[in-house]
DNA sequence: TGTTTTAATGTACACGTGTACATTACGATT
DNA sequence: AATCGTAATGTACACGTGTACATTAAAACA
C-alpha cells in the first residue's frame, strides 16, 4: 500500500525472470535488444510477462537511459489578437491531424508524448530535464526560433506555412503549392486567371504561393488582387471582379487561403455565378470547413500531418545519435 | 557523455544542495513541502536552483513516487464510417480546446500530460504501468465504459454529447441546451418554432435537445422534422418548410446542430429568406466554421474545454486520494 | 537550571530499470 | 586434447528522487 496508485503493486521484471527461470537482465534484453537472447528464453519471457501482465516501467527505464524519455510537441502560442483568423485559428483546423501524427510516429518507441504550451522563454526553460527534445508546433518567426535555440534542447522546427532553413525543421512548399492552385484552374480551362492574396511583398507564403502561381501560367498575364486575408476581404474582391468575369475577360480564380475563397464563392454565387460551374475558384488549406458550405471549392493541401510526421522522425533520429539531419521540405498536394 | 542527450549532464538536487549550503532532502522539501522548510534555506536553494538552471527530474520523482507520474488523455477511436460527419469530424473540432484544457489543469502538477488513442482492448491493457488515470475523450457507448472500468486503471469518462451515470464521469446538459436553443428563438419573436433533429428515439442526446427545447416553448405546438443529421438533410429539411415560412405559419428553425442548421440555411438565402433578419435559426454547438459561413447561426455553446477541464479535474482529485467523486454535468450557454 | 516538546535539517535507502562486466557453454581450430 | 572465440546469460550497480528515521537546535516549561 506505500504507491500513490492505490496499493496494486506494479509487476516487476524480477517477478517475470522468477517466472520464467531466467536472470532479470534477460527480461530486459528481451525489451531492449530481443536478437541477443536465444529464441526460446524469449519466448518464456514473453509467455511470463504476458500472464504476469507485465508491462517495462516507462518512468524507471527513462531514469536509467539518464533522459527524460519524454518527447514534447510544443505549441508555440500567440496573442490571437494579432491574427486575422483569430476565430478561426488555423491551428486549430490542424491540430487533431498533427496531435496524430506526431503520436503516431512517437507512440511505439520508448518516449511518451508530452503536451506543452510555450508562451515565454520561461516556459521554455521549465522544460529543461523534463523532455529530450522538442517539435516544435506553430513557430513563425526568427526570434521564436532563436529562442528555441538558446534553450539548448533539441528541436525540430515545424510549420505548415512558413521555412526555416537555418533551422532543422520541417516545412511546406509554397512555390510549388500556388502551381497546384494554378493547375486546378487550367485544367478546367482558364486562360485568364484572377489570383487574390494579401501582404504580397511582406509575407513570404503569400508571394510565394503567387509567384508559383504565376509561373505556372508561364506568359499568360495573372491579374493579382491584393487585399487583406478574410472572408469578408474575398467577398469585396469577387465583387469588383464581377464586370470582367461576366465580360469573360476572367475566367478563373483562386485566393491564397479557402476563408478567402469562401468569401469570393459567396459573392459570386450572390451575382448568379455558380463556383465551378461558371467558373473555377480555388482557395488554400484544405480546411475541412469546406464541406459545410453550400458550394464546393477546389484546394490546395498542404498536409499538415505529413509536416509534422517528418518533424517527429527527425527529432527521433536526432535522438538516436544522428547530428547531420537535413531541413525537410513537404510538398502540397491537391 | 553517458546520456542519450549529447553529454550534457543533468544538474542534480546533490549540485543545488551543496551551492546552497544544505542537504539534499531540504531541496526535495522546498519542491513537495515547502512549508517545512524555513524560509531563510528555501531562499538560498530557490537562489542555486535558478543560478543551476536546476529542475527536478520528473522521471526519478515518478519512479520513487511509485507512479507513473503520467496522466492520459485517451482518445477512444472510431471507424469513421459509423459516423455521419466522417469528413467533418466533431471532435476535431473541438480537440484543441479540449487538449488545452487538460493540458492547463495538468501542467501545473507533478504529472506529465500523456496522449493516446484507444482502439481496442488491448491498447488499453498496454497502459498499464505507464499512466496513472485516464481521461477519456470521446466515449460514447456503454461497452466502451465497460472495458475501461475492466482495465482497473482509474478513469473519469468525459463526453460532449453522451452521459455515463453509472461511471465516474463529466458531461453536458443537453435537455438545458435545447432549452437555450428555444430561448434564441422565442427572444427574437418566435411563436411557431419547428425543430429539425434525427433519431429522436434511438439518440439520446437528440431526444433531449429537442425535448428540452420544446419544453421551454410551454404549450406551444412545435413541428418536429425528424430526418439525418448532415447539411444536405438540413436543406432538404428547409426546402420543405418553405411554404410554411412564407404564409407565416413557421417563424423559427432550429436544429439539432450547426451542420444541419448550415444547411438549412442555405436553402433559405436561396429562396431569397434572410435568416435571422427573416426567420430565426439557431444551431447547436457554437461549431468555429460558422465564422466561415455568408450568414449568421445562433448557436449554443456546449463548453466542451470546461467539460474536460473538470474532468480532469475530477482525476487530480482521485490520484489524490479522494474516492467519494461525483459526477458532473456541465450547463451549455448560448 | 534541567527537562520536555517541537521544528528544522540531515542521513540513508529503495523505487525498476539498462548495461558493463564477469561467467558459462560450446563449437571451431590447432 | 588443448586452446581459442563467440554467443548467451547472470551479477551488480547507478540513474535522481521522496521520505522514514535519526539527529540537532531551539523554544517552552517546571
Amino acid at each position: 500500500m506505500k504507491n500513490s496508485r492505490g496499493g496494486t503493486r506494479l509487476t516487476t521484471r524480477d517477478s517475470v525472470a522468477a517466472r520464467a527461470g531466467v536472470s532479470s537482465a534477460t527480461v530486459s534484453r528481451v525489451y531492449n535488444n530481443p536478437s541477443s537472447v536465444s529464441s526460446e528464453k524469449r519466448r518464456a519471457v514473453l509467455e511470463a510477462a504476458e500472464a504476469l501482465g507485465y508491462y517495462p516501467n516507462k518512468a524507471a527505464s527513462a531514469l536509467r537511459r539518464d533522459g527524460s524519455g519524454i518527447i514534447t510537441l510544443a505549441e508555440f502560442k500567440k496573442d490571437d489578437r494579432d491574427y486575422y483568423w483569430a476565430d478561426l485559428s488555423l491551428f486549430k483546423w490542424f491540430f487533431a491531424d498533427v496531435v496524430h501524427a506526431v503520436r503516431d510516429v512517437v507512440e511505439p518507441t520508448m518516449f511518451q508524448l508530452n503536451l506543452a504550451v510555450i508562451k515565454s522563454p520561461s516556459d521554455l526553460e521549465s522544460l529543461k530535464g523534463r523532455t529530450d527534445g522538442l517539435i516544435c508546433f506553430d513557430v513563425d518567426r526568427e526570434s521564436e526560433a532563436e529562442m528555441i535555440s538558446r534553450s539548448s534542447i533539441p528541436y525540430v522546427i515545424g510549420h505548415h506555412t512558413a521555412a526555416f532553413a537555418s533551422h532543422l525543421s520541417c516545412s511546406t512548399d509554397n512555390f510549388h503549392g500556388g502551381g497546384l492552385q494554378a493547375q486546378l484552374l487550367i485544367e478546367r480551362g482558364s486562360r485568364r486567371p484572377a489570383y487574390i492574396s494579401a501582404h504580397i511583398d511582406d509575407v513570404a507564403p503569400n508571394r510565394e504561393r503567387y509567384l508559383g502561381f504565376r509561373a505556372a501560367f508561364g506568359k499568360t498575364d495573372v491579374r493579382l488582387i491584393e487585399t487583406s486575408v478574410s472572408s469578408e476581404a474575398g467577398r469585396i474582391a469577387a465583387e469588383s471582379l464581377m464586370p470582367d468575369i461576366k465580360a469573360g475577360r476572367i475566367d478563373g480564380i483562386a485566393a491564397v487561403n479557402d476563408i478567402t475563397a469562401a468569401g469570393a464563392a459567396a459573392a459570386l454565387e450572390a451575382a448568379g455565378v455558380r463556383v465551378q460551374k461558371d467558373i473555377p475558384l480555388a482557395g488554400y488549406d484544405a480546411m475541412p470547413f469546406a464541406a459545410a458550405l453550400p458550394f464546393k471549392l477546389l484546394s490546395v493541401d498542404l498536409r499538415p500531418a505529413a509536416i509534422y510526421r517528418e518533424a517527429a522522425l527527425s527529432m527521433l533520429e536526432y535522438l538516436s545519435g544522428n547530428r547531420s539531419l537535413k531541413s525537410k521540405i513537404i510538398k502540397p498536394v491537391v
